[in-house]
DNA sequence: ACTTGGAGGCAGGCTTGCCTGTTTGTTTAT
DNA sequence: ATAAACAAACAGGCAAGCCTGCCTCCAAGT
């Protein structure tokens, strides 16, 4: 191993201790993770994790606000990675859909069920969502500036949001989500068409709320 | 205490150990739920636990298939309980909604979760959905039968379900799922209002599918 | 440039407490 | 009387946190 800085050290230690706890929590869940399996995945000593992190509940919470970050970058990334051309409702419904039928997604419900238990958790995952629906409502400004002027738009985001995490959920017990989400993914596009054409007359005098 | 036959006794400490196994699921979570903290709670002896439940996944899984049943009869219930002219699609969702918002709606939350690592609870868990998809249609048709027309009912339906799910979820991180549930209510009464103006005219042969 | 002292990073074992399952003993019903 | 229902102590295992000691880096002094 090449020489590395103090600062250096720490910033790796950290990222891999980490990391390993947002894989736990993907693959084995919350309940069944315990720190040994994290520094066993980590390649390193209980001493390290002990060092950075004093207790599991500050370990976890980093993890989250890491989490979020990761997702919040993510969702932008992969929104804008679609070529132009192909930026339809339906091509961003399955990006959203990409979203939580991920291992990232599965860790983020065992986080959000384990944050009943851990009210420091529940303001990182509050900022998150936040977070989500302002970069969600951004990015239906940016790219469908049509469908921002219909009227419920801020409910329909948000019970999209709620949908897709309802129907990761049910994943988690046997469902066959990825079937399951391609038909809803044709329930909502004509939906949307439904709402354009009967919202398109007068109705869009009432745009979307700036705060709830 | 007066004499009981041994019937009785079985089944009411069945029914005491499943009941307090339901409620700490709800309170405490299943990761934080100790065997210990349900026979406190149910006033009873490790031994009576051991007797009737050999193993704490035993013991579980009879508590998701009382919860299943428990929460079908339920839902009949409240739905049938509300008077005939009160029967409205946003009535229902009421309905519907109180039906997540509940001690039961957690514990089922946490058992979808702790499924992941239990197949046996994914078999009950998926039974259920089965069970109460069929409880819906069921309820739609008998209540709602110009609903039950519309061509993506099944969907509809399922998409309710998982919405709610969702929502219900996101109240455990601390959202107020109470204002948006009440929220989301009125933006799906639009949205069923312009489903049924833009598909009242021809679409109507579609009939809901009878198997997935 | 070289050394030296200190501070932070890190390893691995220990320990206390809880959790599950088992076993032995007592009461109750048939 | 005999078997089931129940009570209560017991045993093994595991997890979280702590503790001691070693190693690596950096800065200050010479």
């Amino acid at each position: 191993m090449e020489r590395r800085s103090q600062a250096e050290r720490t910033e790796q230690m950290r990222a891999r201790l980490l990391s390993a706890t947002i894989e736990c929590l993907a693959e084995t869940g919350y309940g069944r993770m315990s720190t040994n399996d994290i520094v066993r995945r980590a390649r390193v000593s209980r001493g390290a994790l002990a060092h950075h992190f004093p207790t599991k509940a500050a370990l976890v919470t980093a993890a989250a606000e890491r989490l979020v970050d990761q997702r919040g970058a993510e969702f932008r990334e992969r929104l804008s990675a679609v070529e132009p051309e192909r930026r339809t409702p339906d091509e961003a419904l399955a990006v959203l859909w990409s979203f939580y039928d991920d291992p990232t997604g599965l860790a983020l419900i065992e986080l959000t069920v384990a944050a009943r238990a851990y009210p420091e958790l529940k303001v990182v995952l509050g900022r998150m969502a936040e977070q989500i629906g302002a970069i969600t409502a951004e990015m239906v400004l940016e790219y469908f500036p049509d469908l921002a002027q219909l009227p419920f738009i801020e409910e329909a985001l948000r019970s999209l949001h709620a949908l897709y995490a309802g129907l990761a959920l049910s994943a988690m017990a046997g469902a066959e989500a990825e079937v399951q989400a391609q038909r809803v993914r044709e329930f909502l596009g004509v939906l949307a068409l439904n709402m354009q054409v009967s919202t398109t007359k007068p109705q869009s005098s009432k745009t979307l709320r700036s705060k709830q």
